[in-house]
DNA sequence: CGGATCTTTGAGCGGGGTCAAATTAGGTGG
DNA sequence: CCACCTAATTTGACCCCGCTCAAAGATCCG
């Protein structure tokens, strides 16, 4: 078996390089026509906004990689989501006048900010966007739904599978390799993601690796049998 | 201690006998100045809607109780949530042609559907319902994360008391006793919602009642002492 | 090189799941 | 109205998956 890492190149073959030229879901250049949309730089593991901050923008992630944390007053905490390139930040504190969430770069990420509530006002200029913004909320409910049934139903070595499976489509949705990737969190961002521990998300990998359905190391993800990963989360296998 | 539930006559303080005069969230008297909203008898036990039939509106709950229930292709299934009078169902469809849950109701319903697209068009009309429908999606995907905090990092028990807490915080806001109520699901859709199975939460509701925190007789609750159940589910007790 | 952080693995335990049975409520038809 | 049936709830006994605690690498950064 070839689970070697070591032909792999340091950055040539890196399969997250930065592409700019992937499709993202939002008409940016449409937006800015009816309002001032600023770019932002947020370094690896700083925060984009914090729980209580004022909310005054919602933040389009044009590139690099980050995670949302739900707080409890009590000082617990949960990992709610991780986001990547195309996707809208912010969006859960919309009707507030504070941000109710935390979210964080795994990575060094580009931002752009679209001011909040002028953005409503763009958006009733442009009722097709409108539309689309509330159908990208939507869309945020129904992923959190799939995984309340994921985390509510699988044991914990499917939900791995799941959410490697997850970030693998999401990838492959913005042009880059969905067999073969980094992953940009740690385990312990996981495993609060998904309702586990970081030891058992380590154990789920590492038996996922016995079983030849992916190679891991460290944070380096290789898909080996997707058919076999999909079929241990209960999608009927396609073939049959 | 008194929690017997003998003086209990049948109707005259059911807890939750129907109320019309309870405030609503949304003002459908101005929506119904641009569409046709249609009332709609759901019998308990009933679908509303159900994973894969055509999204032609949304539900507004007049009067009942309903669970959403998130299906897998598998036949895993997930309750998402209890729906009561002032919620509004099947936004997490906007954008799609068909719905990808389903709507149950767990008591005869009252629904008032406002029939979509057309509720686009008329929220055009009315710049400031616009705003509403995006801050109710928002609070939806709010819900929704803080139940998984609560799921992600609490463990069996102290679901249960959130659960109830949260069922109480809603009631008493439809003008209802917040400490005296009749779930109306069973032991397994609350299990299925709280990540549980239903004979944990069988036994999750006895311990909190050998606590003297509540009193359960099948479907009947009274709450005897809220402070040391917000306590249990991490709330900072308000005094000191 | 040295220290902090992250990942992996093992050993042992316990909370919650599984299986089973008793009890009770509710519905239905005689 | 009652007998019967079905479904919901409760409780016990037992077990196992995932958590806890601990220690040993591995990696990164100053």
């Amino acid at each position: 078996m070839d689970t070697s890492f070591a032909p792999l190149a340091p950055e040539a073959t890196n399969p997250q390089s930065f592409r700019p030229e992937a499709p993202l879901e939002l008409d940016i250049a449409e937006l800015q026509r009816h309002m001032v949309v600023t770019r932002r730089k947020v370094r690896a593991g700083q925060y984009l906004y914090r729980n209580g901050q004022p909310f005054r923008a919602l933040h389009f992630v044009h590139a690099g990689f980050l995670k949302t944390c739900e707080l409890s007053e009590d000082g617990r905490e949960q990992v709610t989501g991780f986001r990547m390139r195309g996707d809208l930040l912010g969006v859960e504190s919309i009707g507030l006048s504070v941000h109710t969430c935390d979210a964080v770069a795994l990575d060094d990420a580009e931002i752009w900010e679209l001011p909040y509530p002028p953005v409503l006002d763009a958006l009733r200029h442009i009722p097709e966007l409108q539309v689309r913004l509330a159908a990208a909320l939507a869309e945020e409910i129904r992923r959190d739904r799939v995984w309340m049934l994921t985390i509510g139903t699988l044991p914990a070595e499917q939900r791995v599978a799941a959410f490697l499976l997850d970030i693998a489509a999401r990838l492959a949705r913005l042009g880059f390799s969905a067999r073969h990737f980094i992953l940009r969190m740690g385990r312990a961002d996981i495993a609060s993601f998904l309702a586990l521990k970081h030891e058992t998300v380590t154990r789920a990998l590492s038996h996922l690796e016995r079983l030849q359905y992916i190679s891991v190391l460290r944070r380096e993800v290789k898909l080996l049998d997707v058919p076999k990963l999909r079929a241990c989360v209960g999608t009927p296998c396609t073939i049959q």
